[in-house]
DNA sequence: CTGAAAGCGCTTACAG
DNA sequence: CTGAAAGCGCTTACAG
């Protein structure tokens, strides 16, 4: 009776799958039968086999290495397509030692930031036939270091990682080892390459933006995580505090990497007095520091000004356009596959600098 | 000279870590020497032959399998960690044919919802001593066929896909093989469980509060993904509209499934007159039209009401509190986890009722 | 150009 | 309780 026609819709929409109601759904379910001859995966010797050829052959030409004659290798190429074929990466993994895993271990998936990171490294990572072995750490360096021993044992061809915080994780790591830290470093002895932003400067520009429209007194709020990155956007920030004179009005509070946490820390902080600015340290900070703003009923910027690092709002959702410095999660991501890659297929290959320092950008909103 | 006691700080705080500038960070770098001998993996065989016994005792040993006297084996497994050994996972998984990997592909990384299910899978899996292979297939369904070959390839125990949209990739698969979807289904014929709400209903009691409410003319507005979740939520939104005696006022607009998306379908819709209220089928399509109708001088819910799906709003950020239906992505990982390792750890046992419906909250917001 | 054989690092019947 | 041997599915020198 109820038909799509019934109904006016906005454009040309198809219908056809629309036929189903949800508790008819399973009705037939379990009465299929085609399976899987067998149930069980094929393998490169039943190629072998049903050609009549020898398996190191199929091997030579489904992968294109060592003398097949080009008939052969379309046959096999042809075979093993109707046969569905696809190998076994352990076995292969095994017997050549090689590998085209890329282990990736970042603190805090549900941060879109990391989330956009995690994108543009599987995108880059497949361009160059590579995959992606993702593990999140929490901001925990201790499941940091179980993903580390995790990866090992899976054989990856090397490891992206942003580091949840300080660790000696690292501290045996051979400079052969084929690693790249991301957005932090766990300890400034590490003789892997790192990309990231000059957090440093970036912290003085938002300090020093700040300072030009006449605040004073400016809280710095930070995880309390023992971190190198939050270390050097401190410096950066004290550093543009001295010299501008504003010495006397710089102050920091730390507390947990969250939504929570930041809320906490501008309560504490407005239960003191009110500051002229807060600079977060990264998104969740600036987003419970506004929620506390808010529900102390003062406004941004007239009260209170707010500026962060990676404030970006995907969706134009947030209620203020924070003043924030942009990480390019892209770039990141991309030259630290490319580095693994390289390296990998190339051991001996010169390292890179040690630290590969790529562009912020600095974007003023309404905030501040 | 600038010196943390100089500044006025917030309770303690440990400096002791921030004694570097950023621009002196390099410098010793690349002086360490400290390598692991040889640069090679450990080995099972190794442990033997330190310990002068054979290597299967001490696979016996380390796996608690067969019978090795206790001395023994503690002698073993101190030994195996003072050389810092792991097993090599790829002759493991292809000696056994086993594996505890588990397999994962959503849709939308960058979609917290989608993020957050992933943390719970993860923490799940961990329980069980478990991995997760995870891939996005970025709403293509192409992409997502790609992973499921790739996923074979690496000899995962088994799969759980939040599908990007129907498709007939499943179509072939064994109901043996080791599958669980989630969120939705790749197509009405498939014989594997999958997790989900009843999102027939979810839509259906959207439609019910909005008519309640006194709004008449509803828009849908949906994905222009042919997906089976998207056909469940116009079902019921549809029928709804019809029982109430207001199928005149149902309307449905399909578009891209993104915040972008969202807004353009809103626009279309504002050019054709305003309606009543708005239900979006997923968070960002509900932010793009929210930014539309903020674009038009609109107001939320005065001049259109608004409700969704998954609006979950994880911070507060918004500047409006959204009426939405809230999947549980925790018991929904949670429970694709167990089914896995369930039916991992015994092949043969009975197979779960197809589809698993668990509950979902309604949370009915400031929007409506 | 094609094939036979060895071996990657593990585990698992089997023998002692 | 301990060990010798075979084999998982591949690839790669090597031989023909």
């Amino acid at each position: 009776m109820r038909n799509a026609e019934k109904y006016n819709f906005l454009g040309e929409i198809d219908f056809s799958f629309l036929r189903h109601n949800v508790f008819a759904v399973r009705r037939t379910a379990g009465e299929r039968t085609a399976e899987r001859p067998g149930g069980t995966m094929v393998k490169l010797t039943d190629i072998a086999r049903e050609l009549n050829i020898a398996p190191s052959t199929v091997s030579k030409a489904l992968n294109n290495t060592g003398r097949v004659s080009p008939e052969l290798r379309k046959k096999v190429i042809q075979r093993a397509e109707e046969m569905n074929y696809s190998p076994n990466e352990n076995a292969r993994g095994l017997r050549t030692n090689k590998s085209t895993m890329i282990g990736v271990i970042l603190p805090q998936i549900i941060n879109s930031f990391f989330g956009k990171m995690l994108r543009e490294i599987n995108h880059a990572a497949r361009e160059y036939g590579y995959s992606v072995f993702f593990c999140d750490s929490e901001l925990d360096v201790e499941k940091e270091k179980y993903y580390y021993e995790l990866l090992q044992s899976k054989n990856v061809c090397g490891m992206i990682i942003a580091p949840a915080g300080i660790s000696d994780t690292y501290k045996d790591v051979s400079r052969k080892e084929n690693l790249v830290f991301v957005d932090s470093i766990p300890s400034y002895e590490v003789s892997q390459p790192f990309v990231t932003i000059n957090n440093y400067e970036a912290a003085e520009k938002l300090a020093e933006h700040l300072i030009g429209k006449g605040y004073r007194s400016i809280y710095m709020i930070c995880s309390d995580i023992q971190d190198i990155v939050t270390g050097e956007r401190m410096n950066g920030f004290l550093d543009a505090m001295w010299k501008t004179g504003c010495a006397d009005g710089a102050k920091i509070a730390r507390g947990a990497q969250s939504f929570e946490g930041g809320k906490k820390m501008m309560e504490e902080i407005l239960r003191n007095g009110k500051p002229d600015a807060v600079i977060a340290e990264n998104n969740f900070l600036a987003y419970g520091a506004l929620s506390s703003i808010a529900a102390h009923g003062l406004s941004v910027p007239d009260d209170i000004a707010l500026a962060c690092f990676d404030g970006v709002d995907d969706f134009d959702m947030m209620w203020i356009d924070l003043t924030t410095v942009v990480q390019p999660v892209d770039v990141i991501g991309k030259k630290a596959v490319e580095m693994i890659v390289a390296k990998n297929e190339s051991p001996g290959r010169e390292p890179e600098p040690s630290r590969i320092t790529v562009e912020y950008a600095f974007r003023p909103g309404n905030s501040s």
